[in-house]
DNA sequence: CTTCATATGTGACGACCATCACTGGTTATG
DNA sequence: CATAACCAGTGATGGTCGTCACATATGAAG
């Protein structure tokens, strides 16, 4: 990679686009706009009026909302290959989030009208907006029946078991790698930084995880998961009746 | 009307078919399975494994979920002229939630088959669905923003200013009729039936609401409003930092 | 008019956890 | 390599609100 605003620029990869022929791809290719975001840098304003689409050709970001207090909720992470920012252009409302780059990434966009030409072109790409809104509707109504039945405490133990992966170097350990900030784990816990690290506190005095070198080791998954699950000794929201 | 069965057997009002020739709307008729339910009745159990698509064609229902230990979290309503049931059919998962009849009501249903095939052969379908998809989208991510920052007081006053309409009968008035039971304003707010009381006798004794007969008259709305968003005097979640 | 189920109002109590306040690491960056 | 910026851990404190426990409506059913 000589330069760095060279990356990457093919749309090949993109979700949005599985199927479609070369042809219709080197078309699109001609009509979106290209654009080079550093690392934390704020891709799309909650306020903004514009109603593009994002194809994240590389790197990722995180679709978060801040309260009017300044406390931050992170709705999801999009990856390279996916995209957003479908919704305004979908019902031209507002934009419902902000996004903010999680690395360095490349970003096009894509006019609402040119999407819109394009997703009743193409029934493939209609298909995968509504699996994907499909995907994202389970995704809310899950989280929202978590902040309505669970502590925070076993929110958080969820969150740690979804950003877990087994281990690729054998053993049965899962693994959180790399480790967010404490912070971020609040954020889509919907809770607090200190609570994030009392909680892990408490896992690591249990033997149930390890940090080593930026890696979180979970080494009871089960019990954790059962943890979570519990509706325990406690009260929080939830008890046995 | 002469006999219950047959209030209305018309797919007509059905918003998902709008537009469609009648002489579509006529095979669809030949295709679905009716189906009349009591009030209260589950229409849908989160545990079946079937993937079907509902129309309500008349009556009302609500999708509803319940927390292992029997707490119930409400997600929407669906009125006559609606359907629900799309998520199964669109991704051939599980079923993510129950369904209630509020009322007595007339429910058709359509195989996940048929249903795709009506989709792509209409495209107008098509989008009614992601239309749809795109609003439930937006609806519960400002719910989890509100589950996320705000104290379940607020979210009471919230779910009131919701369901609160402009009296017909002029006057500034807007209002809540019929007037649901405290139990389920406290699975739309995610709280308690208890917490519903209390904050309904205080805003009664301040005198921004009165009830009398059924119907609960918002006589501040903008009031409420503004307590609804006060990042006030206290903690719950949220404070000014 | 009973009688039983369902809806409501309210007090007491205490768990949960957000907030505040620091301390001590770790990473950037000039 | 120093100095700032951010991250992580932990105690103390107090408000919020879920839970329990009753007392009253309100209404439906017989």
């Amino acid at each position: 990679m000589t330069d760095s605003a060279t990356t990457s620029r093919s749309l090949a990869a993109i979700e949005l686009f599985d199927g479609l022929p070369q042809s219709e791809l080197d078309a699109i290719d001609k009509m979106v706009r290209w654009r080079n975001v550093k690392a934390g840098e704020q891709i799309l304003d909650r306020a903004s009026d514009n109603r593009d689409v994002f194809l994240v050709v590389d790197g990722s970001v995180r679709i978060v909302n801040f309260s009017r207090s300044g406390r931050e909720v992170a709705y999801a992470a999009v990856r390279a290959g996916g995209f957003f920012g479908e919704l305004a252009a979908i019902d031209g409302e507002p934009r419902s989030a902000t996004v903010v780059a999680i690395q360095k990434s490349v970003v096009a966009t894509l006019s609402p009208s040119l999407f819109q030409d394009l997703l009743s072109k193409h029934p493939s790409m209609m298909m995968t907006v509504v699996r994907r809104l499909a995907r994202i509707v389970r995704t809310c109504d899950d989280r929202i029946m978590d902040l309505s039945t669970l502590g925070a405490v076993q929110r958080v133990y969820l969150e740690l078991l979804r950003m877990s992966k087994p281990d690729a170097a054998g053993a049965g350990y899962w693994v959180i790698y790399p480790m967010p900030p404490h912070k971020e784990i609040a954020a889509r816990a919907s809770t607090t930084r200190e609570t994030v690290a009392r909680v892990i506190s408490q896992l690591t005095s249990d033997g149930l995880v390890e940090k080593r070198d930026k890696v979180l080791y979970l080494q009871d998954k089960d019990k954790i998961q059962a943890m979570a699950e519990a509706l325990e000794s406690g009260q929080g929201p939830e008890t046995a009746r």
